[in-house]
DNA sequence: AAATTAGCTTGCATTATGCAAGCTGTTTTG
DNA sequence: CAAAACAGCTTGCATAATGCAAGCTAATTT
């Protein structure tokens, strides 16, 4: 959590983002969120990390509005942690990171874990598309241009 | 770079991912790198990263096949560090943090990079398809199976 | 009333990070 | 062709983050 300017000199929402969520722990309480999880002593559990990190972590996604806290009315002592409408949005990451590690570290016996599109009913398999023209996006051919300008290069990707 | 078992109990690409891409240089220097940075000297000065660390991220990137090394036939005190197929396939990563962090916390000028897609010369805003049935997926429609059965959770997302 | 549970906080040892300095092999310069 | 500059590192040391164990508080359960 400290970096004097955690992106260097290039203004982009990929440091940005990474100033906020850049630390393993808080993508794996995310991961176990969208899963389902809710409670303080589950993401305990299910993780493994430690109490002090943990809260830590959780205070920080609160505070961004990633996720917000509410009593169980059924148990005063009880705390749902829930993703926010800010906080669900970020399963685009998430499933990227699966997908990733699905396709680049996945051993013999496949994917440890399925997917599957509700809408579709079938297996999910996550694709990046360009919202304009429908069709999915390869790394080579994503361009970009600079809108405040500043020192580094100048156009094309890869 | 330390955590007896990253995942929790979990078994999960996220958190295999995460062991290797959980460190928010190791994403400050991909995207230099998707946007065509090459040398050591250039992610330095553009990142503001300390030296020691720079090498680590880089050593680790190559030894995990995300990055490669080659020297430049020009100059050959000059390496130039370039994404395999693999660090290439990662751009759905950066794309994804890109995205989040334009829709949440863009300020008012809007976003700071504009990124467009080369096939269809429109603007590219990504979006996350189903390959199965082409629809875009919303985070509530994501369900999931274990294959290698776990303690935790049943079915489900959010 | 005593024990248990959920969600924390605190203290302390270990590890990672950031900074400055230095080192090694190439070019480039005068 | 010697001196300076440059690219890409490594090393040492101070500071910050992490992990572990223990303890603490308020709300249940027994």
């Amino acid at each position: 959590m400290n970096m004097k300017r955690a992106s260097g000199n290039r203004v982009c929402s990929v440091a940005r983002t990474l100033e906020i969520l850049g630390d393993r722990w808080i993508f794996l309480i995310l991961r176990e969120a969208f899963f389902g999880v809710r409670n303080y002593d589950q993401f305990l559990s299910n993780l493994g990390i430690a109490t002090n990190i943990l809260s830590s972590r959780l205070k920080t996604l609160v505070a961004h509005g990633i996720m917000e806290k509410q009593q169980d009315r059924k148990d005063a002592r009880r705390i749902r942690y829930r993703l926010t409408e800010k906080g669900l949005d970020l399963y685009t990451i998430v499933l990227a990171f699966m997908q990733w590690g699905d396709r680049w570290l996945a051993d013999a016996d496949g994917p440890p874990l399925e997917l599957y599109h509700k809408g579709c009913g079938r297996r999910l398999e996550p694709v990046m598309n360009c919202a304009a023209c429908g069709k999915t996006v390869h790394a080579h051919e994503v361009g970009y241009v600079e809108k405040k300008p500043f020192q580094t290069p100048k156009k094309s990707t890869t």
